[in-house]
RNA sequence: AGCCGAAUGGUGUAACGGUAACACUAACGACUCUGACUCGUUCAUUCUAGGUUCGAAUCCUAGUUCGGCUGCCA
């Protein structure tokens, strides 16, 4: 039997050993509460992580609860997208609720409060409330409906679910302290009425609780230990325990500890541009490759493992901090490397006939799948007398250091022979059209004269094979930050500051070249291959069969392209 | 301005008073029938200033900077 290694690896787990060790908590138990208005994304991804990876690390258990309290931007399409993700990322949950589940169990907790004093119904309109709250700096004043007798209250509350009065007209809050320094806890709004379809309870409710309510009080009903979120929350702590203790959940109260939220460079992490890129037409959908939701990297071909080792080097801390996407794609590659089928495609193919090969002679040629993993098999490809290369594989006048073919240079085809570039055919406007080249007949691989040495190795399609498939490249959605004129405070000539900073939209950072479609060659393991294969295209990259793909087209996503010295050398 | 947080290399985390570690990135080199992979080498005295201590990234004090908070959103 091997020990557990249960070595705290960042504050959380120290807070929970903590917990374990004085006996607050007998059991580790968390929960994962998206709010189901949207798809999960790489952001998520970390929460959930965090959530089912703890309760995993101590052989606790992890609840998924859609916070479905604001049922005006709520949808079951999203639980049903969410479910799949979760499972997608190899987690399985111990218990799924709604919010919604408990409206009456929370609708019963507010009336104790209410029969306790703590709890108030407010006839201010919400312009009211706002100028009565008071500023950062300032307390607020309380609400001429506060001292209300428990009897009207409860009056009020009732007749608030019964429907008798207008969406907006009353709330119910919480009897706090109007002068608290946290403006959080000047008396909060614990219910509002709505009347709004709701996706689950239809139109039984009209009265819904707030989160800030709901939230502390469903994690001590569930017997959540711990209730990790972001730093956001961090001010709504005292408010979280508030409730809690004033709903009699004493024994073993929930701890709510804060994180820091993932960012990355050039990410959008925010639902509701991601929502705006999805409506205004900027990508095709939730599942675009280029978006950062679960969804769209799973059609680009990212792993599982890769998103979920990604998240474990992110680390957690309280720091807000920004990671850069080469991490990621490491992570990509790093998980890619052993799985994918080794291929050849050329994405801009240039053709090279060869001078001394027959015409109508054909080469079949064994090669490996992976070079590491003999057990992933072999194929067989077709070599002729034309081929294709890549066009960046041949320069007319090459640089230093540049070591694939040129005039009069060698290079060898992978897996087939060595060839020599003897002519360079040009079209009316100079444009290389074709190479003509020699082959070195002695030189096929695995043949006696194939351990003569040349620096460069190309990928290629012979004419025989090629098959037609579309290729989509992506670069990140967002362009590099400038500065922006229109993102600096407005001043006037003494340098006070009269107006707050203009952020210039995100929209008009979106990068146009975030996608771009292209024709390719490709060897037909790679056009036969079932929607969701991955390959590494040699020297390429990975890339993703898409379920656009036809028996016609085959279309392919490059998942993450491969590290490139050469590229970064040449650039300089 | 009030309250709540946070500051360790280019980036993200670690070090739990004992002399800054790991990963990514970058650069250079080795290897290579993928300029990939792999393998080497190089890159910080921990926001500032004081203090406590034999010893401080860790503790104390005062600053500085950054982030969050005034929804009937979550």
């Amino acid at each position: 039997m091997e020990a557990i290694e249960k070595k705290a690896s960042n504050f959380i787990e120290d807070f929970v050993e903590e917990d374990l060790a004085s006996g607050r908590t007998e059991k580790v138990h968390t929960r994962f509460p998206p709010e189901p208005n949207g798809y999960l994304h790489i952001g998520h991804a970390k929460a959930l992580c965090i959530d089912f990876g703890i309760a995993k690390k101590y052989n606790g258990k992890c609840n998924l609860r859609f916070d479905d309290t604001n049922p005006t931007k709520e949808d079951t399409e999203f639980v049903n997208a969410i479910q799949t993700d979760i499972r997608w990322l190899g987690y399985e949950w111990e218990n799924m609720y709604y919010a919604s589940d408990f409206f009456g169990r929370l609708y019963e907790i507010a009336e104790d409060m209410i029969k306790k004093g703590v709890a108030y119904v407010d006839d201010q309109t919400a312009e009211e409330m706002r100028m009565n709250r008071g500023t950062l700096t300032t307390p607020g004043t309380n609400s001429p409906y506060r001292d209300r007798s428990v009897e009207e209250n409860l009056d009020l509350f009732r007749r608030m679910k019964a429907g008798e009065f207008a969406d907006g007209s009353r709330v119910l809050r919480a009897k706090i302290d109007m002068s608290s320094p946290n403006v959080l806890m000047r008396d909060p709004t614990m219910y509002r009425i709505l009347r709004c379809h709701h996706h689950r309870t239809g139109d039984d409710w009209c009265i819904y609780p707030m989160y800030d309510f709901q939230h502390p009080i469903q994690d001590a009903i569930e017997g959540i230990s711990h209730s990790l979120c972001s730093l956001e929350y961090e001010i709504h702590r005292p408010l979280y325990d508030w409730m809690v203790e004033q709903a009699g959940f004493t024994a073993h109260p929930p701890r709510q500890i804060e994180f820091a939220r993932l960012n990355i460079e050039g990410t959008i992490m925010s639902k509701r541009y991601l929502r705006r890129l999805v409506e205004e037409g900027h990508v095709s959908g939730w599942d675009d490759p280029r978006m950062p939701t679960l969804v769209a990297m799973r059609r680009r071909g990212y792993p599982a493992a890769a998103v979920r080792g990604f998240i474990e080097k992110v680390g957690v801390a309280k720091a807000d901090s920004t990671v850069e996407p080469a991490l990621l794609e490491h992570c990509v590659r790093d998980s890619l490397g052993d799985i994918a089928a080794r291929a050849m495609a050329v994405l801009n193919p240039l053709k090279v006939t060869l001078s001394n090969w027959n015409e109508g002679d054909v080469d079949t040629l064994t090669m490996e799948n992976h070079p590491d993993h003999p057990e992933m098999g072999e194929r067989q490809v077709r070599f002729g007398k034309t081929l294709y290369i890549e066009q960046e594989d041949f320069m007319e006048e090459p640089p230093k250091k540049f070591f694939r073919l040129a005039p009069g240079r060698e290079v060898r085809l992978k897996g087939a022979y060595i060839i020599k570039c003897e002519e360079v055919v040009k079209d009316e406007n100079g444009n290389v059209v074709e190479l003509i080249c020699s082959v070195d007949l002695t030189s096929k691989s695995g043949g006696e004269g194939a351990n003569r040495k040349v620096k460069g190795t190309l990928h290629w399609v012979s004419e025989l094979d090629a098959k037609e498939i579309e290729v989509r490249l992506y670069e990140p959605i967002l362009l590099e930050e400038t500065e922006d004129a229109s993102a600096e405070a407005e001043t006037d000539e003494n340098g006070e500051e009269t107006a707050a900073p203009v952020k210039a939209d995100f929209i008009d950072r979106l990068n146009p070249n975030s996608l771009k479609v292209i024709r390719a060659l490709a060897e037909p393991a790679i056009a036969d291959a079932e929607v969701g294969t991955k390959f590494q295209f040699l020297r390429m990259g990975y890339f993703c069969k898409d379920p656009d793909s036809t028996d016609a087209l085959p279309v392919y996503n490059r998942t993450v392209g491969l590290k490139d010295t050469w590229a970064k050398q040449a650039k300089k």
